[in-house]
DNA sequence: GCATGTTATGTTATATTATAACAATCGTCA
DNA sequence: TGACGATTGTTATAATATAACATAACATGC
């Protein structure tokens, strides 16, 4: 997979497409995209930086949508059950997800410069989690993969800034 | 790595080597193991289920110490600092580290049955992060793995109580 | 249409997790 | 011993998330 969040792209297709992608799915399994739920999903996608919960309910009040947290919490919980975000454990805030239709956990690259997260699918992590599960006999459900550091982009900007370093 | 904490084992011993191990190494390197760090830490070692940070705090009211929010703050950041536990974001929780003598920041196995997690120093997962972090330029400061599933243990018992399933 | 059940939203309150800020105390060592 | 840094005490508050119940919107069979 590219790593579409930390190399120059036309960001506006990526929130056209999150969010006709989420409407057609969301018709097809007879799931309601109302409004505010949507409107959700476009601020998550705003960028390829996660957004916290009381971020998003701070941008939905100021355009007059209900403000309350459980509005936020329930609009996060139907698209995340329905695979269209993911939430981000170790700082706790969510990222659009590149690729609905399989059910998936994404593994994540946050580079902690430009605090743009990427998701992977990496098929060495996949395979690396199931072995290290199988040798402990271990049943995966979920899991949580984060990797934090700098992204390319960020370290090639630090070397022009900083060659000698 | 064995998989001690999904292992019946002699608990006991877990303990008394984790605190020992943390005496000396505070000794070597001049940290002051105080009262009170040292009860949280053998309050986190109380088991191999992680334990929160109130949880911790309301235990350490019953036996007389000091329980405002920051007390069990800092006696986990310092812990945290030499290496002796880890914070598991998945579920906002702590659980001592068996190996703190090298840093590292591990990977875990957590149990929903029997909630308790496994520290794993899984070569193979350490090897795939690093390859797909090269694979897009990314340069690794910190990670968050975890595996959230059932272990052996409570899938044998599963298959007794209800083999047919 | 409209009664009914289900889904979604509104509203208030509160739970849970974590940190800021400043004061007081303790330990160490010149 | 006195001065400094590390540790702890204390109060308040920030940040994240959910419970509980009321109301509204929608869908569907009659």
């Amino acid at each position: 997979m590219l790593a579409t969040a930390f190399s120059p792209h036309d960001h506006t297709h990526c929130i056209s497409t999150a969010i006709s992608h989420a409407q057609s799915l969301c018709a097809d399994r007879g799931a309601r995209l109302t409004p505010v739920r949507q409107r959700v999903l476009e601020l998550v996608w705003h960028s390829h930086q996660p957004i916290g919960a009381y971020e998003l309910l701070a941008r939905l009040a100021n355009e007059g949508f209900n403000s309350a947290p459980p509005t936020v919490y329930r609009a996060l919980e139907f698209l995340s059950e329905h695979g269209l975000l993911h939430k981000l454990d170790s700082i706790n805030a969510y990222v659009g997800c590149c690729n609905p239709d399989t059910p998936h956990q994404g593994h994540f690259l946050l580079c902690k410069v430009c605090n743009q997260a990427q998701e992977l699918d990496s098929q060495y992590i996949t395979l690396a989690l199931k072995l290290s599960a199988e040798q402990h006999g271990f049943e995966i459900q979920s899991h949580t993969i984060e990797i934090v550091g700098t992204c390319q982009g960020c370290l090639d900007k630090s070397k022009i800034v900083a060659p000698n370093l």
